[in-house]
DNA sequence: TTGAAAGCGCTACCAT
DNA sequence: ATGGTAGCGCTTTCAA
């Protein structure tokens, strides 16, 4: 067997309490037993106290859960949520608490069980949307918790770092219909669940099922109702996830359409680089260019010219990891809501056709 | 005080076992005692079984340390990082096994300290080079481990998983020669610990710090030696960091200078890319075109034409998992060797002048 | 400066 | 099907 901090204090002749003092209160034993136990512990192969022991006895743990709502392999997929995740561990890093990366299972049942297992002091939930019993989980766990998505049934203990959704799409849109843009589809990440890829009904922006998703349709709707462009008139693409693929396979039916959009405003830019890709791939299908919009900004987005809204995503993550770390004394600091811009680029243009 | 199994066992007046049970094994008691208990549990605002306490109880924690040699954020920076994590998180996942990341800070006595406290059941050393004393402090904690660099001192109880990076770093350096190029410049990340940036003396390329740039290093003088070019002869610059801001700035002196490379090797594709960068913003100062390879072969390759050499960094992690979560019966096994592929693009061609 | 005692919250064995 | 008992390995008063 492994030896415990019992076994050390056997070998050298003291007590428990004593040992447990080399390790974490040097200054409450004279140098020379303190450098008597240790080197009996290497000797013995003791590793020191075993930290969920540790952990127990003393309240905390020194960690901090991460969870995502799709599989956790997208945190290190998906470029906003890298630099989010970077944003985090910065502040972690200074914090010297360790992240624990949790993947949100689909199935319902096993959420709980991911979220009561944890050893965590509190939790950053990226993207949860209306996955409520999720979110429930989490506030049945009784630690401090902080939410990147608007939600409807926030209350005043919970902490938030988001931007706002509807004014950041409604700017974009606005460009674009300023643009003389009027043949309008809109593209985001499962607008409603278990949907196929491509044009949906959607009777209104509200009805979509993410939160964030909702808040940027609804922007748009804002700007293109301004500029006459009523809801129904406008095309509703779904994507079954959140890549450059999807988005791709999302906009195909309606680029190989009788009558399709000149623009294409997507919740994501990850969506957008897709249907640039569709583009591509499409050749001069369309006898004039498609507008096309993105959200977020990321690095890639640079390179491919695209218009679109950068929200700040280190700076996200970083404010995030502090309202748990640093807990505000007055707890409506507890929800920061972030500037953003209107990035134009090439991928946007006046509406020249057909 | 926020309750405990006991609040709850008391409330409906059964043991504590029995609430144990109601959470981890429910085909221990009757679906309506399960019941009762869970409904009590709710109304007392129980949140389930402490985590902590019961690692403790069971031994095992469910969860697997992730440690970084460089700070954390690197490991959402890094695309070569970004995609070993996406392939751990793959297995983990697939084991319903939490990743705990841990950044191994540079002050070696807080090394011992984060090593020592991590609650996980093994550890997954990300690119610790001969940072000795962070794995002796691993190795200390008695638990298992894997590295992806290679060590001198591996044990036969030592998991690895890497590639052979002599073999590699030759194949790209005999495709430079082979071109014609002998004004050869090396270019690694870290080359000798706290030197500025560029060009450095180094004896011989095994006095490298790290094994992974020692390594690859090495390959290249090896394929430069048979093409004539002795060490002596060739240039070694220093990168303070692993970015493309780095690499740019090491190169940047010999650029200016008076005999400037006709190629450069870099020990990695981020490194690589910024030399790409310093020759785009140096503009024709040579008057010839400079070959430049990377090593890695990370996206952002594949779209600058780099010429590379391509390691599977997903399978690295996904196996690098495998090996602390699924144990090969047989030690020999715990040793894997990757596959590695020259690829040859644009950033590299017939030397061409001066 | 050191040690004894009292748990932290839970699970697993073995009875009943 | 349920409960009693005995710790898991540690830290922290408090008293000596």
């Amino acid at each position: 067997m492994k030896p415990t901090l019992q076994d050390v204090a056997d070998a050298v002749g003291v007590s428990r309490s004593t040992v447990s003092n080399a390790y974490s209160r040097p200054d409450q034993l004279s140098a020379a037993l303190r450098t008597k136990i240790l080197d009996a512990a290497r000797r013995l192969g003791y590793p020191g106290p075993n930290p969920t022991a540790r952990s127990l006895r003393r309240g905390y743990v020194g960690a901090l859960g991460v969870l995502f709502t799709s599989e956790l392999s997208y945190a290190f997929t998906d470029p906003f949520a890298v630099r989010f995740l970077a944003g985090v561990s910065r502040t972690a890093e200074r914090h010297g608490t360790g992240l624990l990366l949790m993947p949100l299972p689909a199935d319902r049942a096993q959420v709980r069980g991911v979220v009561e297992n944890a050893a965590v002091d509190g939790f950053c939930v990226y993207c949860v949307g209306d996955e409520d019993w999720a979110l429930r989980a989490i506030r049945d766990r009784g630690l401090p918790y902080v939410t990147t998505a608007p939600r409807a049934d926030a209350g005043p203990e919970d902490r938030y770092v988001g931007i706002d959704e509807r004014a950041a799409a409604r700017s974009v849109a606005a460009h674009v219909a300023a643009l003389g843009h009027r043949r309008v589809a809109l593209l985001g990440e499962t607008v409603l669940p278990g949907v196929a890829p491509g044009p949906l009904r959607l009777a209104d922006p509200t009805d979509a099922s993410h939160p964030t998703t909702r808040g940027r349709l609804t922007g748009f709707a804002d700007a293109f109702a301004a500029a006459g462009v009523a809801w129904p008139a406008i095309t509703v693409l779904n994507a079954t996830a959140n890549s450059r693929a999807a988005g791709a396979a999302a906009v195909a039916p309606v680029l190989a359409g009788d009558a399709p959009p000149t623009t294409v405003l997507a919740c994501s830019d990850v969506l957008a680089l897709g249907v640039l890709d569709a583009l591509a791939a499409a050749g001069p299908r369309p006898a004039y260019p498609i507008s096309v919009t993105g959200f977020d900004d990321i690095a890639e987005a640079a390179a491919a010219g695209l218009t679109t809204v950068r929200q700040p995503a280190e700076e996200k993550g970083r404010l995030a990891a502090e309202l748990l770390l640093e807990p505000p004394v007055d707890p409506a600091e507890g929800h920061l809501v972030l500037p953003t811009d209107l990035v134009v680029r090439t991928s946007t243009g006046p509406v020249s056709g057909s």
